[in-house]
DNA sequence: TTGAAAGCGCTAACAC
DNA sequence: GTGTTAGCGCTTTCAA
């Protein structure tokens, strides 16, 4: 059943030109006359030929193949920035190979080790977390291109990201313009190294001559709505009580949402709820929920195209470039 | 600052051995002595080597990677399988790339040879179109295990899916059990030839005495929750008015479920609602949503698991296998 | 117990 | 214009 694949050899035999000549056919050499050229392209046409990838991959040392990491696929974020990664990269002309650590540091190794031997160009990675970078900076010194999709900026990587310390610090900034002084942050990534939105809230309490205590950190141990749901609780038994409450992903949001919904807690009058994402279920929610917009389109353009950059220049030394791109607000019926 | 990547010649010339006793010593030969062994072995992990595997893959003739070609990616479930394919075989040891169709019969093709000149060993494949998978047979006779998600039995693929015939089904026997006998279903793949969930809610309704035209169908243009939201009104204004909604994913009905609240219009009092996939959403929403349980975890280690198979005996003749998984009824509070 | 040589399918330098 | 040859890094006969 399995028909031998159609290798070069078999369009150089039926054609009679040499191998050689089409691979120089097929890939558009303008030394060889229209004529031949046109010949060759009929016959491998009409064969079914394919090149073979693997063969060109080893003889050019590039497999125009990259490896995305990811930490937790559910998150519709992360799902959006790989599906956009992914359009992009195919547009020019690279696969794609993925996988998810699922914040686990030792899958992010076995991840990037697995890359490494496949021979992929260029590494696309959300970090698990971000005090524990040195093995990827590892990996870029031994000469592999890798970007990053969280500000790590501490470390050698190169980054292109959303600044979410700024788009923390403008979603508690508009809960304090509301005139909220109490506030809850749910924040699963913190206890990772991630501490960019925290300290962002912070700084917009401080600003505002607020002290940072009235910012209580609550770990919903995740990012889902499952997660959301279960926390909101938690969050509003604090005391003094919270006026209001930043989910740092919309899914958490949207559970504490719903969790409001159940529980007779009026949104926004007894609880603001911010989100962050501005994932389309924000819109679309029992409550419309304000959030501030993470930009996956955008930051997936930049790095790919940066990473593209850096593949192509593989031997041009150069320094770290850090892209931040600033959120923003998007207000809506929850705050 | 690129360092010349660690090859089989650097430990032999390292260790004194050729090229050939290393190979032999890395991959666990009987052959050699254990002290032979211990002293390559020690000196490939000094030396960091990581096995080319673009060479070995050509020589093998096997790139141990498969490609996962899915629709939208966007889909909590779909994503949720991806997931677990991925880990799945990446505990197998094989690699995943991956593309996302977005439902474009064109992007399925190109995805499909994109892979094949990759050699990949074996595809999985949610098909866009039910009635279009003849390009994609056409692979499979050429050597290529390919294994559907999705039930298209009346080509000629290897299929592992969830039963959604049976699964819708029992939804909509659900709601005629309640009483119901007007029913809306927002299905948007139905136009893109997967009517099983239509079929399946067509024959609860003829099953139980009632006209098939009682069931209406509508196309939400989408499978998200704002497709949802956008669509309930159109349902709501059918006539006669239907009482219950089955909404053929939970996003869908997570997007109607919102619709209702912001209307007015009491779950399940005045609008039952059903979902599917039962998305970990769907218990967590504003009023938690009856479905059907799509067992996305089943479904993948069958899946990779019959496509190893498939891969592994590659030369053996089979008759095509059909696996379909029967899906249950989880009821909860908007029925 | 170890090594030499051929070859996977392709590309590139160099002939003719 | 087109063909010959070597070689990418690895595995696999076959010898020694």
């Amino acid at each position: 059943m399995a028909k031998p694949r159609v290798r070069l050899k078999e369009i150089a035999e039926s054609t009679g030109y040499s191998v050689n000549t089409v691979s120089l056919a097929l890939r558009g050499s303008p030394r060889l006359p229209e004529e031949t050229r046109a010949l060759i392209l009929k016959e491998a046409e009409r064969q079914n030929y394919l090149p073979n990838h693997i063969a060109r991959s080893l003889k050019n040392q590039a497999t125009h193949t990259i490896g995305l990491v990811l930490t937790d696929i559910m998150n519709p974020t992360i799902t959006l920035a790989a599906r956009t990664i992914e359009q992009q990269l195919a547009n020019a002309g690279y696969g794609v190979m993925f996988a998810a650590s699922d914040n686990v540091l030792a899958n992010e190794v076995k991840a990037l080790s697995r890359f490494q031997s496949y021979q992929v160009d260029g590494i696309i990675i959300y970090p698990t977390n971000r005090n524990e970078t040195d093995h990827i900076a590892a990996i870029h010194d031994s000469g592999m291109p890798i970007l990053a999709l969280a500000d790590v900026s501490k470390g050698k990587l190169n980054v292109v990201a959303v600044d979410d310390r700024m788009g923390a610090y403008k979603a508690v900034e508009h809960l304090i313009s509301k005139g909220h002084k109490q506030i809850a942050i749910l924040d699963g990534a913190y206890s990772l190294g991630h501490s960019d939105k925290v300290e962002g809230a912070q700084k917009a309490l401080s600003d505002a001559g607020l002290p940072v205590e009235n910012l209580r950190i609550i770990n919903p141990l995740g990012s889902s709505a499952a997660h959301g749901f279960r926390a909101a609780q938690k969050a509003l038994e604090q005391s003094p009580r919270p006026t209001a409450l930043f989910a740092t992903t919309d899914s958490l949001g949207i559970g504490v949402l719903n969790w409001c919904i159940n529980n007779g807690v009026n949104v926004p009058g007894d609880l603001a709820v911010v989100g962050y994402d501005n994932t389309e279920a924000s819109e679309y929610c029992s409550i419309p929920l304000t959030t501030i917009n993470y930009a996956a389109d955008k930051v997936s353009s930049y790095a790919v195209a940066r990473l593209i950059d850096m593949i192509e220049q593989r031997d041009v030394i150069e320094d770290k470039i850090i892209t931040l791109i600033e959120p923003d607000l998007v207000v809506r019926s929850s705050t």
